[in-house]
DNA sequence: CTGTATCCCCTGGGATACTG
DNA sequence: CAGTATCCCAGGGGATACAG
């Protein structure tokens, strides 16, 4: 999906955060670092595959750590990176502006 | 891709912001409504298959009206609705958002 | 506990060809 | 001009099974 588009930063942005995950793991981690099984109780339903794959993708553009402790039985804790806890405000006003949209085919009434 | 997820709007956003070429489009009707043509101009590389269904997409949400003259040869004009320019400001703060990361650093985790 | 490996489905997108 | 119709490929997700 990388590709030579007209210059656009936001395509970074979302490709960040494609699929309907994405953001719910954000939110997760916006209450603190969180262990993947805890991860997979604060999301139901999501798959380990899933889970596994936007968190890798999180720790490739960095915002999000992974710390693993040797221990029995092993734990892995991941926390947002100071560039991921920016992501806080744009989250917002995408969950704001999503408030306003009425739903898919129900008519343009804006309200207000 | 609807599902019974833990309640969350932004959830919405990206579903009508999704795949790389969303984005684009609004940004192009951001500077005035314009015609299919136009669009495709300002879009190099957009098949119209991909931006016929971006706009319905748009339509459907109502961020996007679409109008038709019946004229020869035909035209189509479209345009942000109130609630599609309120798009604006959470694109920009997307946007803002990616000017901070750096690149995404291929190599921490197993490719996908 | 923390993942990885498959297999399958769905949707976005590209390419091409073809109408109203 | 403004689309629609196919066909194909990629990546996200679900489910399940299995490994370190």
């Amino acid at each position: 999906m990388d590709n030579k588009l007209p210059e656009c930063g936001v395509a970074r942005f979302l490709e960040l955060l494609e699929g309907p995950w994405a953001t719910l793991i954000v939110r997760e981690l916006l209450l603190g670092p969180k262990r993947f099984s805890e991860l997979r109780q604060g999301l139901p339903g999501i798959s380990p595959h899933t889970l596994t794959r936007r968190l890798r993708r999180f720790e490739e553009y960095g915002v999000v750590s992974r710390q693993v402790y040797a221990e029995v039985p092993p734990r892995v804790e991941y926390e947002l990176t100071p560039l991921g806890l920016r992501l806080k405000p744009v989250l917002e006003s995408m969950a704001e502006w999503s408030l306003s949209v009425p739903e898919p085919r129900s008519g343009v009434g804006a309200p207000q």
